[in-house]
DNA sequence: ATAATTGCAAAGTCTTTGCAGTTTG
DNA sequence: CAAACTGCAAAGACTTTGCAATTAT
C-alpha cells in the first residue's frame, strides 16, 4: 500500500510498485503523474498534472495522463471529486478530506473528512440514508479574503 | 400530472412576468422551459428540459434551452448545481435544499438547506471560512435500497 | 518476444457563441 | 420599427478512444 508519513519520492514508488504487483507496468509517465499527485497535497486537475509534467516531458500528452488517471482510480489509489463549482480534481484516495476553496484567491484548505460525521449519523437514523463517503468541497471566502472586501 | 397543475402554472405565470418586468420578452420557449422546470420539483439536467420541451416543440434547440437557463441565473430566479457525482442540474433558487441522491434508484429526496447550519457554523468560528450557501447533493443508498443488497 | 503502454488524431459530451432570420413589444 | 430572441451550425472545454508505433518485462 501507499506508505503513510513517508517522503513524497517514497511514495510515488509505493504507489509505482502497487501497479506493478497488480500486473501494470513502471512507466516514467506515470512516475511523472503520480509526483505531481502526490506533490500537489492531494487536489489537481487533469490539465494541471498535464502541464506541470510537460515541463520535464514536452512529449506527454493529455491522453495519457487521463489513462494513468484511470489506472490508478481502477486500482482504488486515486479517487475523482466533482466540486460544487463544476471542477474536477484527482487526489490519493488515503488521502481523504473535504475542502474549503476560496472563490477570491483560490487558496484550497483541507479539512478532516470526519467533519460530517454528524450530518451523517442523522441522515441514516433520520432517513435510512446511507451516505457513500465522498470528499466534499466547501465554497466561500477564507479568513482572509472576508476581511478585506 | 393535473395534481398541481394550476399552481405551478401561476408560478410559471410569475417567472414569466418577473423577466418582462426586468426588460426581457415573454416567448414561447421560455415558458416551455420554465414550465419543466417548475414540474420537476426542482431538479432537472439541461437535456432532460431539451427533450421535454421537444416533445410539444420539437424545433425547439438546445441552445435555447442552455440561453434561457442562463437568462433565468441572470435573474436569479434559477441556480445550477454542481452534484458531487459530476452531474449538473438546474432548480428554482427559491426552493433551496440539499438532495439525497440514491445511486441505485436514482431517487432523489429533498433535505432543507439548513442541515448543514452547524457545519457552517463550525467553519466560521473554527477557520473563519465564510461558507457560500449552495446546495449539495450527497450520494449513497436510499432506505429501500440500503435494505435490499 | 509479446503484451502493455504511449502519442497522435479523431471523436464524444456538454456547453457556449456567431450569425442571419424571426418574433415581440 | 428596433431590439430581443431563436434555430442552426460551428466552436470550445474537457474527456475518452482507435490505432499504429514504442517500450517494459
Amino acid at each position: 500500500m501507499a506508505g503513510q508519513g513517508h517522503s513524497h519520492e517514497q511514495q510515488v514508488e509505493a504507489i509505482l510498485q502497487e501497479i506493478v504487483d497488480r500486473g501494470g507496468r513502471r512507466t516514467m509517465s506515470r512516475q511523472a503523474v503520480i509526483r505531481v499527485i502526490v506533490d500537489s497535497h492531494g487536489h489537481v486537475s487533469a490539465d494541471a498534472i498535464a502541464s506541470q509534467v510537460k515541463k520535464d516531458f514536452p512529449s506527454m500528452d493529455v491522453s495519457t495522463v487521463y489513462r494513468t488517471l484511470e489506472t490508478l482510480r481502477d486500482l482504488d489509489i486515486v479517487d475523482r471529486v466533482y466540486f460544487a463549482d463544476g471542477s474536477t480534481v484527482y487526489h490519493l484516495k488515503d488521502h481523504q478530506h473535504h475542502h474549503l476553496c476560496c472563490e477570491k484567491c483560490g487558496s484550497i484548505e483541507e479539512l478532516p473528512i470526519t467533519l460530517l460525521e454528524g450530518v451523517e449519523d442523522l441522515l441514516l437514523k433520520e432517513f435510512g440514508f446511507r451516505v457513500k463517503q465522498r470528499p466534499l468541497g466547501f465554497f466561500g471566502l477564507c479568513a482572509k479574503c472576508a476581511q478585506m472586501p
